[in-house]
RNA sequence: GGGGCGGUGGUCUAGCCCGGCUAUGAUGUCUCGCUUACACCGAUAAGGUCACGAGUUCAAAUCUCGUCCGCCCCA
């Protein structure tokens, strides 16, 4: 190395450590701060608030930095970002984990020091999600307190009542006793949205049916235990087997019940024997069915999981024991003939994974299916990234068919703030004026008098809570302070983006529609964004029963955040599923290393005063359109909100085009060690790298913020790379030259080529050469390059010379071979 | 049963909307090479019936229809 130019970058290597010391200089700036009162344009990320429950997976950390990269491209842009971190800590999940840590039940301790370990439970994992947050390098706004959201907090649940009470005055909301999913473990009803189907075995029971002057109708069922509860046998229509059936009556075994037999098209003929039984509640197709035909309903299982009077003699009994009981009874009578295995679709509890069962309950209800066709509406007003996955809102929309749920018998939620008169019976909701967190179950009431009979005292707090989703659906609304800061809001609203996952469309992107469209009577966002799912190598999900979900941050510990950064939007584009595997993380942490040392070598040479592009040697200004054009390439793209091919274009230019091609070309010319060229033209080579470099480093910034900011800390200002504007295309940086870039790159193919072919030393000089006419601006670079004595243009006229053929290409070059040394 | 997404060298992925050169890139494999940053490097080479079948077309990975196989969601 020439003893005259010194890299100011001194390690050969990047070391994912250093990451960590930028994160503590980067706590110390405010680099993200949101600034409310600012001229421009505000630009909001409603984050999608982590269910705390444990620790991150891989899925998690690739998501985040995902967004995160969109944050800070349009921070670069010249957005103000308002990017607030939010943490979701609402709901049944740390209930759950808390009975079964503590092996406690939540209704055998005092509800409010039930609460109280929740909370402790909650913190701890938070401290765990914040530092996972910091390390990948997550630029929300802040990481303190104030500026950040909980669901939990009490400020953020006076909005979500508040919210709740002004949908009660516009009549958007009524209690109502009908079947819901119900789920035993958590002793709540739940909404469809919260509703899993798991397959699993089961048996197929067939069973007579006895029917007044014809044969017995034959009846399969894997649910005998709801004979009781049976209210129709369903034959189809065209089913020859059955001819004659409908209209008559049959006889329920057992339980002597008289049913009609009615003809429909949901039978299927080819289930079973193609008749079946319609209960209560058995599933949703059940609880239609007796609605269409106007059957009166009977409750077969009780919230316990028991079976209720209905069942008679097998009533108390809990459902399998009731199931088997049945069973041997049928056996015993002969209406049971035959048995076999089946699968069935079982609904589960998506946070419990146990089975739930469909019971009538007094629950609260919010207005949706009259809503539907305007939230229709106003998703074409949406833009989607990517556009297809907006089909995913669209089917769940078309599927809802009655109204939402809200109410939830638990604890650590937000309260229903509800009193209840004891003299009439009326509900009565706080008054709308006042914002702030009512706890009616263990609070006064806000208010005198029963607005309905005039009575003054006697009044029952609501127990009950609400669906989480009644919370995270107003996040975005939160972010931008909706109902406490006027003038943020009505700034802000209206140029909102929703990141999030394509599992939770059906509840978190359309309660957040459905909910800010009653409350404003507009689309919640400008902007949707809909990643895919990161899963193992082999395609499948990862999860932590199935052992394929290893825990990420060892990997970023070892690689490196901007490597994991970069992984995840290498992998795969917006919207598909990414795969995850070290061996590729590894193979995507060697870019890091490479842009390390094109920059350490770069920072060799000193930075010029500007030159004006028209005074730069064509070559230099040869390199800078061609950064021109990848800039020009990779902005359009970036308005996707997808970075794939982003990332893909910036390491093709400054892996196999800047640093394989551009550096060696220039090389000679930057050190100008015998002084082959002038002054001015190793300047403007000089010039030409840094401006090259700078702009390949900010284009990276928002994928791989760390070693970018570390670089131009170093090189370019010690304020930082991510206050700097993302790159534009320059104007006047155009060039002809541009359109011999792969003839370039061929004929240095061509050279290395015939070096390697004939045992050649890659610093060994060739005494002459003829190349394409077109490449005469490259001249003097190319002679430096490969060390060439005499460079000539087209045919070569004398003898000697070895024509060497030009790959992917009918161009050729000659070149003289050197004389070989005896 | 319905819907969505996908099937491209060993592996992963781009291209498909809007049909047209020799199908992109990465990784892995082979060979050669320490070259004024980088061996976590450089230069090459090999490797593909674009799932299958039919249709439209001068021309299909791309458009249409059907079939098969994955993954996810829903009944």
């Amino acid at each position: 190395m020439s003893k005259k130019f010194k890299p100011v970058i001194t390690s050969k290597r990047w070391k994912p450590e250093a990451e960590e010391e930028l994160i503590e200089l980067w706590a110390k700036e405010s680099t993200y701060e949101f600034d409310p009162n600012t001229k421009k344009e505000i630009y909001t990320i409603d984050t999608p608030p982590p269910y705390l429950s444990g620790p991150m997976h891989v899925g998690q950390v690739i998501h985040y930095t995902q967004i995160d990269e969109i944050a800070r491209y349009r921070r670069m842009q010249g957005r103000e970002v308002n990017f607030p971190l939010g943490i979701d800590r609402n709901g049944l999940p740390v209930e759950v984990r808390v009975e079964k840590e503590l092996g406690i039940n939540m209704h055998e301790v005092p509800r409010e020091e039930f609460i109280q370990k929740c909370k402790t439970r909650l913190d701890e994992d938070e401290k765990i999600a914040l530092a996972g947050f910091k390390r990948l390098g997550i630029a929300f706004n802040t990481y303190e307190d104030e500026g950040s959201y909980r669901t939990d907090s009490p400020e953020y649940r006076a909005i979500t009542q508040a919210t709740f009470i002004d949908i009660w005055n516009k009549g958007l909301v009524y209690s109502d006793y009908r079947p819901n999913n119900w789920c035993f473990e958590c002793g709540t009803t739940i909404a469809d949205a919260e509703v899993e189907y798991k397959e699993r075995p089961t048996t197929l029971n067939y069973l007579y049916f006895q029917v007044d002057g014809m044969e017995p109708i034959k009846i399969a069922t894997t649910r005998p235990e709801l004979l009781c509860a049976c209210g129709a046998v369903f034959i189809h229509p065209d089913d020859e087997r059955y001819r004659g059936y409908a209209g008559k009556k049959a006889k329920v075994p057992l339980f002597n019940l008289k049913v009609p037999i009615i003809e429909s098209s949901s039978a299927q003929m080819e289930f079973g024997t193609g008749a079946l039984m319609v209960c209560s509640y058995g599933d949703q197709a059940d609880v239609m069915a007796f609605r269409n035909y106007a059957l009166k309903p009977v409750a077969a299982i009780s919230p316990d999981g028991t079976m209720t009077e209905a069942a008679g003699k097998y009533a108390g009994l809990p459902i399998k024991e009731a199931r088997e009981k049945i069973i041997e009874d049928l056996k015993k009578e002969g209406l049971l003939y035959k048995q076999e295995p089946t699968m069935q679709r079982v609904p589960m509890c998506w946070r419990s994974r146990t089975p739930i069962e469909f019971i009538a309950m007094d629950e609260y209800y919010v207005k949706q299916v009259e809503f539907i066709d305007e939230i229709r509406k106003i998703s074409d007003e949406i833009t989607f990234f990517p556009a297809h996955h907006k089909q995913m809102l669209i089917d769940w929309l078309n599927r809802v068919s009655v109204d939402w749920p809200i109410s939830r018998r638990r604890y650590y939620g937000t309260e229903i703030p509800l009193w209840y008169c004891n003299a009439c019976g009326e509900a009565v909701v706080p008054p709308q004026d006042e914002i702030r967190y009512y706890r009616p179950w263990c609070e006064d009431p806000p208010f005198k008098k029963c607005p309905k009979c005039g009575a003054e005292e006697g009044f029952r707090g609501e127990e009950r809570t609400f669906d989480t989703w009644m919370d995270s659906s107003i996040s975005g609304l939160q972010a931008i302070k909706y109902l406490r800061d006027d003038r943020l809001f009505k700034k802000a609203f209206g140029n909102v983006l929703r990141p999030q996952g394509k599992d939770i469309v059906r509840t978190w992107l359309y309660y957040s529609l459905l909910r800010t469209y009653q409350l404003t009577g507009k689309p919640a966002f400008k902007e949707v964004w809909i990643s895919g799912h990161v899963v193992d190598e082999k395609g499948e999900a990862m999860s932590k029963s199935k052992g394929n979900s290893p825990p990420p941050m060892p990997f970023v510990k070892k690689y490196g955040a901007d490597a994991m950064r970069l992984f995840g939007v290498l992998e795969a584009g917006l919207g598909s599923d990414i795969r995850f595997s070290e061996e590729r993380l590894a193979g995507v942490s060697k870019f890091m290393t490479k842009i390390w040392n094109i920059a350490r070598f770069i920072s060799m040479f000193p930075i010029p005063e500007p030159i004006k592009f028209k005074n730069l040697t064509p070559v230099d200004q040869w390199i800078l359109a061609e950064v021109n054009k990848l800039v020009g390439g990779v902005l359009p793209e970036c308005e996707l909100l997808d970075f794939h091919k982003p990332a893909i274009m910036i390491r093709g230019f400054a892996w196999s085009f800047f640093a394989d091609h551009v550096l060696e070309m220039i090389k000679g010319r930057s050190f100008n060690t015998d002084g082959f060229f002038s002054e001015n033209e190793q300047q403007s080579a000089w010039f030409a790298l840094h401006e090259t470099l700078k702009i390949i480093l900010k284009l990276l910034a928002p994928i791989t913020p760390f070693i970018t900011d570390k670089i131009y800390r170093e090189l370019y200002n010690k304020n930082g790379i991510h206050r700097e504007q993302y790159p534009t295309p320059q104007k006047e940086w155009g060039s002809d030259l541009t359109e011999y870039t792969q003839l370039v790159l061929q004929v240095n193919g061509g050279f290395w080529k015939f070096k390697r072919e004939n045992g050649l030393s890659l610093r060994q000089g060739l005494p002459a050469a003829y190349i394409p006419e077109e490449l005469q601006p490259w001249a003097k670079d190319l002679k430096a390059m490969h060390g060439i004595e005499e460079l000539f243009f087209g045919q070569p006229k004398e003898s000697g010379f070895v024509e060497v053929s030009l790959a992917d290409s009918d161009r050729v070059i000659h070149i003289l071979p050197p004389e070989k040394e005896e």
